[in-house]
DNA sequence: GATACACTGTGTCAATCGATAGATATTGTC
DNA sequence: GACAATATCTATCGATTGACACAGTGTATC
């Protein structure tokens, strides 16, 4: 039988022994499926390096592709709990007609600060930025949940501000162009930090702050040249 | 005894008949490895898909690693192509001290305009947009061949540019970084095109050049914002 | 028309993949 | 201590992978 959603963790009767190893095998995964790939990375080599047993995998996840899903939904839950913060305060700019264009430019920028934070900060950061990036290109379980937790957390947020600022609809295809180039400043970090270029920046606290500020102030310079 | 380079063709003494298949195997290779990255795909679907037996990818390109530095030193080819327009005004631009920040802004546009047109133009541009995506990401032979080509024909100079233009050393992280987010505009049009952001948007003729009006348009106010 | 080279086909290899069966061990409840 | 649920082990399955040996076919040159 198995076991999935239920760890047994709290249940009377049960036992939580085996919450360490579904946790090892989360977090090896996730650094091998982001160093990998998902089909590159093995379930043997994941077992081996969490240092269970394979068939483990299959107890605890039911299959590859199961375990694959949960960390997905580890990445999206991180992903809202950090973008909490700031999309209340969009949605009610948003509901605002008489919302400024500089409150809007404002929070514009503190989403895409926020959408910094999340690839930036937290354990095993570089690898779950490879997840992100590897959602642009790879062919996936549970690609549909990532990409609809991006659209909703922070492509459509930042497209909804951009558009207002623009005074366009945002529906408009060169809305959607523009937001897409204005997040590519920051989805273009979350490439291989084995990379020689990452690798010689670093992505560190310091560099992190100074990679938010550059973010904030060419989106002050692109916004302020649509409405100044 | 394997072939690799010498297809024989125009050599005396030799038949040109495989050049034909050689194509077609690069053609077909190309495809699949965009979709399915490098370990993805198998020799034995592009031999099937591209009509021909299994060991002729042997017998053409010695291994499957041959056959995908084949498909990058195409790549690499192209994109020299297409710069060679631009870089030797940059570096004429670059050795001349009087430059201005105007002139230097303005060969900055026409360097991201033409990054724009390697990935926007050509045959099986869709499939060359995702190789050089997986690029960021994935580990697969060659890989420093194509980095080095990224550098020298497009970051670099992009970097150069800008650093003049703010009047600071091209060894600054901080002009790393910015030149990063600066390319990250165009990097994320390479994206997975049957992804839903970009099949709705279409990377055809023109939102191309809605593409290079955009990425030229928040070039320069990011620009202007520097060195008004 | 014989010879050499270019090219294509069949068949098979060892290695590795994800997944499963089934036995054993551990832990908590009664 | 009996029992059941949880957890982990050994061993193996069928499928697919890249690569290779080797025979066969076609064409140009002398």
């Amino acid at each position: 039988m198995i076991n999935i959603q239920t760890t047994g963790r709290g249940r009377p009767g049960t036992q939580a022994r085996g919450e360490d190893t579904r946790r090892r095998i989360l977090e090896k995964a996730l650094d091998l499926f982001a160093a990998h790939g998902y089909e590159g990375a093995s379930t043997r080599q994941i077992a081996e390096g969490a240092g269970v047993n394979l068939p483990a995998i299959q107890y605890y996840f039911g299959n590859k592709e199961g375990l694959y899903r949960a960390i997905i939904e580890d990445i999206v839950a991180d992903t809202e709990r950090h973008m909490s913060a700031v999309l209340p305060r969009v949605r009610a700019a948003l509901d605002d007609p008489e919302a400024t264009p500089v409150e809007l430019t404002e929070l514009l920028c503190q989403t895409l600060e926020a959408f910094v934070t999340v690839v930036t900060s937290g354990p095993q950061v570089e690898s779950r930025r490879l997840i992100f990036a590897r959602a642009e290109v790879e062919e996936t379980p549970g690609l549909d949940r990532m990409h609809e937790n991006g659209m909703r957390q922070v492509f459509n947020p930042c497209l909804a501000l951009f558009a207002r600022i623009h005074g366009k609809s945002e529906g408009d295809p060169e809305m959607t162009m523009r937001t897409m180039a204005l997040i590519g400043q920051v989805v273009i970090f979350c490439n291989n930090h084995k990379r020689p270029i990452l690798k010689a920046v670093g992505l560190d606290g310091e560099n992190v702050q100074l990679m938010k500020q550059i973010v904030r102030e060419q989106t002050l310079a692109i916004c302020r040249a649509v409405a100044p």
